[in-house]
DNA sequence: AGATCGTAGTTGATCGATCAAATCACCGAA
DNA sequence: TTCGGTGATTTGATCGATCAACTACGATCT
């Protein structure tokens, strides 16, 4: 497997594998392409010769000949918070992993507005660098999923699509894949109702964001399902920008109106009320939201995306697209976060009805 | 700018430009790659025309030609801590950043294990997808090193070179940048110390990992310089695992021992002292190290690494590399970290010696 | 005047893989 | 025996840019 000294040999091209083989290039090529064409005696001879001579395709003149470059690009955006950024990591790192076993790679670029992503798309498929987008994140009158559409550049979505401005609701045209965010929080209130909790309170982002108010329906149905009526609800409801100390401020307040339970919106809420919690020396649950690797050192139960599916989707979504074959069925719209349980909230704690 | 519709006309080539403003494609050609060799009069003709067709170089054909990528790979590891991750992430985009300016690209790659690293290392090189390397993080008898540097592959690394095995430690081989962390826990110790604080304790980790040890030199020889004598720091010094518990549960046992103010090795020990301070109601003061946006959002003094200028530099190193270029001279073997000082440990506190 | 040189721009060849079309070998049917 | 047909493999042409060698045309020198 491992080649000669440092410059001795010129690098293996197919011409050089179909000489040491005794066939002819394009036999070289189909072994790697169509190996189906080839008789299985040939087929084994061709991949031996490729094994003994360390030979490994030129990208350049594959992509020159097919057009195509093998390459997925993703927005690399600056570092924003601490805690949750760690989703998009993740998620990055498994689109990564998962271009590697289809044989794609993943190119990186930055823009900070709309505008200057546009230019990136522009150069990056001009210079047929890359052959589709993998975004995340989404905004109101997203400039970027109309120009890709209309340039026929493949690209699919993490993160729900906003209806545009003056769009009927319709399905949305483009390729696009989401975490049930509401499902992950009503998981997280049903756990702690089965632990015998009724005062749960939600410590959630101010309303108006689309994800945020998701997260906040989940507890909210979950806990009227459970019979919890909606004046005993409201005072259990908390709006605070994200992070630590807010997280926390909302948690000693709530702590003091007979909360026994937290359901937060993020990890960074979850990892203040926690600390709140802890600072009262109260034994209130605690249950965040992304399962991020803080929450897993602090030992708090958190709700986990599934990221490797929505990546292997996202991923598997373009490829589609790349190859003409149908948009990819999904039996669901949404893939369901995993509740994962840690000390946070468990043992089970004495119910305080 | 723009280009026409969707799929009206074909994709510009040097020919078809060429033909556009009337000269040969090596004009063209020129044009991008040595503008002084055509008269100022016709480079402008042929801009013009480039800009009129929207025309963008095929990185295929021309690194077919060139024998180069214009990439440059980067390992992303999967996410291990939340705060601490934050820094592989600013340098990620840094990276990118700093790639775009100069025209060259970045791809990621994944390996769990050196032998997975190196072949990677070997199927990019092989398949001219990478130029070259940027590798952080380093680890005793890397194997890295030695199979790039044999192999002739450019890389340069951030993060300082453990002296290998049986090697005088002489200057290892290959381009390296790191940033001075003992300058920066020196610099937290001495900010504290015009503060007025003496009792100053350093919240580190178990001596025996070269950065660890580093930060804490650095507070210690700070505060040796400051006439604290070596029986007085010892009982300031602290060992423990990287975490925010950690960092709790330290900072407690010292603040009993007298401590009024925190140097910590990391922003995940501080954020954990910090808290410790705040339930205990005392007022003494900390300092992180990274600068994490954790730290910003908390309002924690923090070390912060030029990881700007870190992976510029690492960035130019590998590009003089591949041209050629003598090895980049660097005034200071490290780059000094900079305090950002913010509430927690802010205003001074009343000096409590 | 003729040789020399320099500048500005041109043409031919090439990088390495793949597509498309051609060839070859072999078999059974007419 | 010959021919069509099928499957396996080979040859020719090509993707688009750049390198290297070459032409053209003045200006300069002897």
């Amino acid at each position: 497997m491992e080649q000669s000294g440092p410059e001795t040999a010129q690098r293996p091209t197919v011409s050089s594998v179909a000489a040491h083989a005794g066939v002819s290039r394009q036999t070289v090529s189909n072994a790697l392409n169509n190996p189906e064409r080839l008789q299985p005696e040939t087929l084994k001879r061709v991949l031996t010769a490729i094994e003994e001579t360390g030979y490994v395709r030129s990208a350049a003149a594959r992509q020159m000949r097919t057009a195509r470059s093998g390459v997925i690009a993703y927005r690399l955006d600056p570092v924003r918070d601490g805690i949750g950024g760690a989703v998009l990591d993740t998620f990055l790192h498994a689109l990564t992993a998962e271009a590697e076993r289809r044989d794609y790679r993943v190119v990186l670029y930055t823009a900070d507005s709309d505008e200057a992503e546009l230019r990136q798309f522009s150069s990056l498929t001009q210079a047929r660098a890359a052959d589709a987008f993998v975004l995340v994140g989404t905004h109101r009158n997203d400039l970027r999923y109309r120009w890709l559409s209309e340039h026929g550049i493949p690209f699919s979505v993490f993160g729900r699509p906003w209806p545009e401005e003056g769009t009927t609701a319709a399905e949305p045209a483009h390729a696009w894949i989401d975490v049930d965010g509401a499902a992950g929080t009503a998981q997280a209130a049903r756990h702690l109702l089965d632990l015998g909790h009724r005062n749960i309170a939600f410590v959630g982002w101010p309303a108006g964001s689309e994800t945020g108010d998701e997260r906040r329906r989940g507890w909210d149905e979950a806990m009227a399902a459970a019979g919890v009526g909606a004046a005993e609800r409201r005072p259990l409801d908390s709006e605070q920008q994200d992070g630590i100390l807010e997280g926390a401020d909302a948690a000693a307040r709530l702590l003091a109106g007979g909360a026994t339970a937290f359901v937060c919106a993020s990890d960074s809420l979850a990892v203040g009320a926690f600390s709140a919690v802890r600072a009262a020396g109260a034994r209130a649950a605690v249950v965040g939201f992304d399962d991020s690797p803080t929450a897993a050192a602090l030992g708090l139960s958190s709700i986990r995306q599934p990221l490797d599916d929505a990546a292997a989707w996202a991923l598997a979504s373009v490829l589609d697209q790349l190859d003409g074959r149908a948009p990819r069925e999904r039996d669901a719209r949404l893939l369901l976060p995993r509740l994962v349980v840690r000390e946070s909230s468990q043992p089970p704690a004495s119910a305080t009805r």
